[in-house]
DNA sequence: GATAAATTGACCCGTTCCGTCAACTTATGG
DNA sequence: CCATAAGTTGACGGAACGGGTCAATTTATC
């Protein structure tokens, strides 16, 4: 699933490296300015106009269908994935919150995945959807746990992730210490009326 | 300070009547939509053209500074003094917070203020310092009284507001239940976790 | 070196709103 | 009533931003 290039029928060699170039750049200018990078900027980097991402990956959203996988799929599901095996209702939607909080602030483009700009690509709204799936399995083990604030629906802890994105997105960037603080006020208010028994 | 109109120098009649038909109709969209609302949506309201408000008022900068108050001021500033007026810090606290989200959510000019959207007006910078200078008094206070979550800072609770400032004009609006649900969470996570003594 | 594949720069597009100006209209006072 | 200055306005150009397209050119391949 992740790190492709593998796939180029019978394209003519020039085309198939351009193909891998404009995949790598990609990725690393997703990775660092989120999906809404001017393709301009992508094309300038791969060294190749504009136009060869239109004849090569269809425009933006078919360049966001080739290369999401190595964007934000592999960390997304990394933490869902993680937050699985962590024991403790409360345990596991701390470490969550925690988790994609942090990969929100360090990668943009789980953001736009997260608020679903780009409707247009299947796999995108696939992740969004595997996300908010989640979220409300966590919510509804912290209610069996009795370790949620009462009466928080999933759309509640989902609104959570959106609020944060937009802010992140749309908002200055607070210094990691700042946000790492909020992250645990944001934790205080959820996960119910008992604080660490440290 | 409000409900003004009294403002009017040599003006030739017809020049004043547009003044107060654009000051009334700039009133009305800027509360509804907020301060962004498009100048010729306003002067189409007063029945007048997008320039008479350029020549009356000098643009939107202008037209901001003239009815600011009459928009945001003064229930942002009712709010202000209403809060102040509530005994104990705990209260006043989650009255001030209850009360700015509610008009968060109601006016969105007032996100427009907090976010400092238009910076080269003065009244809106004022108005915006006078909250941030609210907010580091009612924090002090908090502190003071131990009712506020450890290591909680002034910029923490300002950011409270501008994240809320951002998911509102950025994102859908949820409906009023589901924000004043989510608006107590917020409060759980700050305002000292139903005070247990440990 | 023929030919089809591929690339590309230049181009136009759409969006949204701001701000301006010459030409027109209207209030005013004598 | 009319001269004149004050006022209004529609039409215009502009900026900012990026998407998408195509004729002309270059390049790979056999």
């Amino acid at each position: 699933m992740a790190s492709s290039t593998g796939s180029s029928p019978g394209l003519r060699s020039d085309a198939r490296r351009n193909v891998e170039r404009i995949h790598i750049a990609a990725v690393e200018a997703f990775r660092e300015q989120g999906l809404a990078v001017p393709l301009e900027e992508i094309a300038a980097a791969a060294r190749v106009s504009k136009a060869t991402i239109f004849n090569r990956l269809g425009g933006r959203v078919g360049l966001i269908d080739a290369v999401i996988g190595d964007v934000v799929a592999g960390e997304l599901r990394g933490v869902i994935d993680d937050a699985r095996s962590v024991a403790g209702a409360r345990e596991r939607i701390c470490f969550y919150v925690r988790a994609i909080r942090d990969l929100q602030y360090r990668l943009p483009a789980v953001n736009d995945v997260l608020l679903q700009e780009f409707p247009d690509s299947e796999k995108l709204m696939a992740l969004c959807h595997a996300g908010g799936a989640f979220h409300e399995t966590l919510v509804a083990e912290g209610h069996a746990a009795g370790v949620l604030a009462q009466g928080l629906t999933p759309d509640d802890f989902h609104a959570l992730t959106l609020n944060n994105a937009l802010a992140l997105k749309y908002g200055g960037l607070p210094s990691k210490p700042d946000y790492d603080r909020r992250t645990a006020f944001v934790l205080g208010g959820i996960c119910g009326p008992v604080q660490r028994p440290s």
